[in-house]
DNA sequence: ATTGAAAGAGTCTCAGT
DNA sequence: ACTGAGACTCTTTCAAT
């Protein structure tokens, strides 16, 4: 894991501003933050060497490919020791797109995106509760996402 | 909002594989799926028309900026009508990177990432405490992040 | 480290099919 | 609707500072 902040003011403005908009391009970014684009492109290949910039995700409204359901899961362990075991299993099921191990009432948490209730439901009966180590889960459906947004990193 | 599915097995492809690889060219891509870098350029164009595709993302690592926190809050409003008004005030509070609305045991759910738990406490208590509706919230905060990735999108 | 310019690679447009 | 080629723009490299 890369230690932090070596990063210097430009290094930090430059990932606010690719935050913000990915797609600007060298020459206009250097304008905007008073450099050459020749600098802004040294100090993006720096950050990606250093696995701080992780490059660039394509950015899909799921619900307009079918995908209407987001759910998030609270899994409660039988015992905590068996995370390892049962994170490997979740990470099999495609519908799981995210996992943390969290503090609290539950022990894991998950996120699942699916097409619709039906594919929901099979993915808590059929998949979730055969899972060995699971003693039960609490699911919470989205019914409307507020917002989703990156952080603001502060320089 | 775009109706569902008037794309073809084509566009379905593009969209996986560049959720795979949102930084391939259009060349290697038609290559990969038989047909010119023209139609690519032309379906990826249609698809951003129509909202489908939203543009790139910066995928960052948000440890390596100082940003070590992650945590989920469920949110218990004193009447679910105030929901509207509460997001509304909660979407004012940078630290708070994702909001939805949700069926289940709390009528909200937040994601917030902080620095370090100081800032955490200081967004719960001085912040999201003091909001008129919400009852309570339960925090679970991440210990670790098993995984986190796209939806596997079928064709 | 930053710059500016030249080389290389990618996107975008369009006439032809 | 797809193709391939030309025009254009962006990324990448590099010699000079």
């Amino acid at each position: 894991m890369s230690l932090k902040l070596n990063l210097d003011k430009l290094d930090l403005q430059i990932i606010q501003a690719m935050m913000e908009d990915a797609e600007i391009s060298y020459a206009d970014l250097g304008k905007k933050l008073f450099v050459s684009g020749g600098t802004i492109h040294v100090r993006i290949k720096k950050l990606e060497e250093q696995n701080i910039v992780k490059g660039r995700k394509l950015a899909v409204d799921l619900k307009a490919l079918g995908y209407d359901v987001i759910a998030f899961i609270g899994i409660y362990l039988e015992k905590s020791s068996l995370y390892d075991a049962v994170a490997k299993e979740l990470r099999s099921i495609p519908e799981i797109v995210r996992l943390n191990y969290t503090t609290g009432n539950y022990s894991m948490f998950a996120e699942i995106v699916t097409k619709d209730i039906q594919q929901l439901r099979f993915v808590l009966h059929d998949k979730l509760q055969n899972i060995k180590g699971i003693e039960r889960t609490e699911t919470f459906i989205s019914l409307e996402e507020s917002f989703s947004r990156n952080v603001v990193v502060d320089q």
